[in-house]
DNA sequence: CGAGTTACGCTACGGCTCGTAGCGTAAGAG
DNA sequence: CTCTTACGCTACGAGCCGTAGCGTAACTCG
């Protein structure tokens, strides 16, 4: 959980003086953004229109956000945070099933079909907002796949690393191609995610990770 | 190739009558395109920018292309155009390497790096825009894909399907996978894709194929 | 060659969004 | 009660969008 969305932080009740920012406000822009983003997209949403939707001054977003990227990340990582846990479904091919659906639903909700690929692009121009998306999304994920991972080689599945530097180049490797596989299936394939798709690719991936 | 980016299309010596359409305008304004993506980036192209490099008016792009996202397409399923092919190298591993120092090569050219992206995400809510995306872009790297399937075939590495419907969703499967986990180690984990991910990444893939 | 048709360049425009400045007011801390 | 910061509101210059209108250029057909 991300305790406050703000670009200037400032601790919770630590000393500082003055009048705290509105937690209220702070859910409402974030709701209100994603309820535009269902409507209008990221092409049409305008941080004006958000503010007015959230009852909020246009200039209260900006004392917040750097501007619409920046917005939009914060409202979609919540999404994230709330939806993303691994059960252990006890075997390699179905936790990895499990994790490609479940990105998979989050890849397929309105707000986020729209949104990550356009901050994705924003990042390629902007070091920050790249960063931004890191911690704020992709590392909730990454953590999925190293659990899983942990798990099948608790389970005997997938023998132990020797190379620490090794394993690390692994697991961003297995990661790129789950996240991957199931982006471009969504978004430029336009084909839905679901269980058959998701057996057939984690049987794939699970014969090769097992004759490596 | 395409012959004329156009909307409205005419054939382009048959019966029509009036003055033609320039087909140095066409180049400059792509031309023009692919350089103000590489020196704007996506979010601060505008098509009067465009239309100023060209040496156009700005009502000539508007008679062509209905917006930014599609003469963007255009511009960049050029360099597909020129720079897609796959030599036979003898083996599957080998084949798919190739296959993925290529998309990468293209992904990392900062014209496509910051587009792609971009209209990607925009043709979530234009169902014209992804249809023009796929005939020009997405197509024309699957056919890579069939390509060294069938190559693998031939050479005894993988079974020949049975059932041909079963055989098109593998394909669709295997396309996701490669073009994906390469689009995401590009441009989300903003990763370099050397020779030795992209050997890494073969090897997992091909010891999938072979053992499903 | 002349008439018809289409493309082009140019100018101008209303409309929208951006991001900021300035002001008076509200809400906490000491 | 005072200090500090957040908030709402208004207003603004700037930039881009997409289109209309006009005169001119290029090509086809009779």
């Amino acid at each position: 959980m991300t305790p406050a969305p703000s670009v200037g932080r400032r601790a919770t009740s630590g000393g500082r003086t003055g009048r705290p920012r509105s937690p209220e406000a702070d859910r409402a822009i974030l709701d209100a953004t994603r309820a535009a983003l269902v409507e209008l997209g990221w092409g049409k949403l305008t941080m004006g229109d958000v503010a007015a939707r959230a009852g909020v001054a246009k200039t209260t977003l900006y004392r917040r956000w750097a501007g619409k990227s920046e917005l939009v990340v914060d409202a979609v990582a919540a999404l994230f945070d709330e939806h993303l846990e691994l059960p252990d479904r006890g075997s390699l091919q179905a936790d990895i099933e499990g994790v490609v659906l479940q990105f998979a639903a989050l890849l397929e909700r309105p707000e986020t079909k729209t949104a990550l690929m356009a901050v994705v692009a924003e990042s390629t121009r902007d070091e920050a907002l790249r960063q931004r998306i890191r911690s704020a999304i992709v590392d909730r994920q990454k953590r999925l796949v190293l659990l899983g991972r942990e798990r099948a080689q608790a389970r005997g599945e997938l023998p132990g690393e020797e190379d620490s530097a090794a394993a690390a180049r692994n697991a961003d490797l297995i990661f790129d191609v789950i996240a991957g596989a199931v982006v471009h299936r969504t978004l430029v394939s336009a084909e839905p995610v679901d269980t058959a798709w998701a057996r057939e690719f984690a049987a794939l991936l699970v014969a090769g990770l097992k004759n490596l």
